[in-house]
DNA sequence: GCTGGTATGTGTACGTTGTGCACATGTGAG
DNA sequence: CTCACATGTGCACAACGTACACATACCAGC
C-alpha cells in the first residue's frame, strides 16, 4: 500500500523524477508506522528504490529529512482541524466561533489518537516561532495548526466571549492543555484507557480551558 | 566533573563493584547532556570503564536501561516538586493546601527548564497507570510526580477549595497543562522566549488550572 | 545536431551503534 | 579446597549515517 505503484513504478530510467518528494512521502510512511525514531534515512531511500547517497542531493542529512517529514506530518494536522471545524454549522456567529474554537482541540487530539506515530513526528524537530508558521506545514486553507488556533482565539474576542485583556499569549494556554493531553494518551500513564473515556477527557480538557481561559 | 573519581577510582579490580548503578548515573548524565537519544549504551559502559556487552548482565537491552534511567530522572522530578513545597510556610491550612498544589506545577516546570533534557528523559518511556507509582520514580517522601499532584488535589477537596463532583480525573487535567507548557518551553515554538516571559506563561497556565478545574 | 556543463544517482568505504556468543575470572557455598 | 554461578572480556555481525569519487542523464549554446 505504501511502496511502489502510484509512486514509483519501479523506476526504468537513471533519473528518478520527483526524489525529494518520494523521500519525504516515505518518511510519512515511516512516521506513522514507527515515530519520529523510525524516519530513518536508508529505509526511505530504499523505499523509494535508490541509493542511500541519493538522499543526499536532496538533504544536507538526516535531521533535514526529518524536519521536511515532520512539516508534512503537521500539515495532516491542520486538516484534521480544519475536517472537525468543517462539519459545524450554526446560524449564531458567537456560537459557532465557540465550536470552531473546541474544533481545534478535537481535531488536534483526534488525529493524535488515530495517528500517534506521525502526530509524534510532527511536533518531534524543534522549531521556533516563525517555522511555526512556514507554508510547508499548513493546511488546505494555507495555516498551520498554530495559526488555526489563533484564529480560533481572534474569532473569540471578535465575538465578544473573550475579554481582550485575556487574549495575549491564550494560544500558549491553550495549546499547553490540549497538547499535553495528547502527550498523556500516546505515550504517558493514559495510553491503556478505553476510548469513551479518552473521549470524555478531550471534553473536559477543552472545558477547563474555556472556562480558564 | 561527570566521569570518575567519586563514582569509579579507575577500576583495578575485575569485578566493578556496582556496576547496575553506575550505568545508571552515566544514563542519567549523558541524559542531562543530550536528552534520551544521548543515553547510549556503550557510551555508558565507557564511562563505567567497562566493556559494551558488561551491561547485558544488568539490562535485557539499552530500552531497559533507559527505563531505569528515566526512573531516576522522575524521581529527580519529585525531589524539584518538594524542594518547592517545602518553601511554602503558611499559618491558614487552606492558603497552604492552594500553594502545594501550585508547587508541582512551579517544580515541575522549574525542572523543565533547568534541566531540559533530564526532563525529557524522565517521560519519554512509555510508561502506563502502575508504573507512574513505582517507588524507584520517587522523591525522599516517597512520592512520585504523579503521587504528589493526586494529594495536592485531595488537600484542595478537604480544604473546599475543589468542589469533590470536579475531583475525578483532575489530575489528568492540569498535568496536561503543565506538560504541554514544559514542552513548548523545550523544543516547542517558546523555547527562545525571555526568561521572565516564561515565569509569566508558568503562572497564567497554573492560574488557568486552577480556575478551569 | 553535436558538445560540454551541471544536476542527480551509484559504488564503496569508514566509524558508530546495539547486540549475541564463546571465553575468562572472580566469589561464595559445600 | 573445590566447584558452580555471577559477572566482565573479546570478537563478531548487521544496520545506520555519512563522505567521496565516479557514472549518467538532461539542458544550453554553438
Amino acid at each position: 500500500m505504501t511502496t511502489g505503484l502510484g509512486t514509483s513504478p519501479a523506476r526504468t530510467s537513471y533519473r528518478h523524477g520527483d526524489l525529494r518528494r518520494a523521500l519525504i512521502e516515505a518518511g510519512v510512511d515511516l512516521a506513522g508506522e514507527g515515530g519520529p525514531s523510525a524516519v530513518v534515512l536508508r529505509e526511505a531511500t530504499r523505499r523509494a528504490g535508490v541509493t542511500p547517497s541519493a538522499a543526499y542531493r536532496h538533504f544536507a542529512d538526516r535531521q533535514a529529512l526529518l524536519d521536511a517529514v515532520c512539516s508534512s506530518c503537521q500539515a495532516l494536522v491542520a486538516r484534521a482541524i480544519e475536517a472537525d471545524q468543517a462539519r459545524i454549522h450554526c446560524d449564531d456567529a458567537a456560537e459557532a466561533a465557540r465550536l470552531r474554537f473546541r474544533a481545534v482541540g478535537t481535531g488536534y487530539l483526534r488525529f493524535a489518537l488515530e495517528e500517534p506515530g506521525r502526530f509524534q513526528t510532527a511536533f518531534s524537530a524543534s522549531s521556533d516561532l516563525e517555522s511555526a508558521t512556514s507554508s510547508a506545514r499548513a493546511g488546505e486553507h494555507g495555516l498551520t495548526p498554530f495559526q488555526l488556533l489563533t484564529v480560533a482565539l481572534d474569532d473569540l474576542v471578535t465575538e465578544g466571549l473573550l475579554p481582550a485583556q485575556r487574549r495575549p499569549a491564550a494560544e500558549f494556554l491553550a495549546w499547553s492543555a490540549v497538547h499535553g493531553l495528547a502527550e498523556l494518551f500516546i505515550d504517558g500513564p493514559l495510553r491503556a484507557l478505553p476510548d469513551p473515556v479518552k473521549q470524555t477527557l478531550i471534553t473536559r480538557v477543552i472545558d477547563m480551558v474555556e472556562q480558564g481561559l
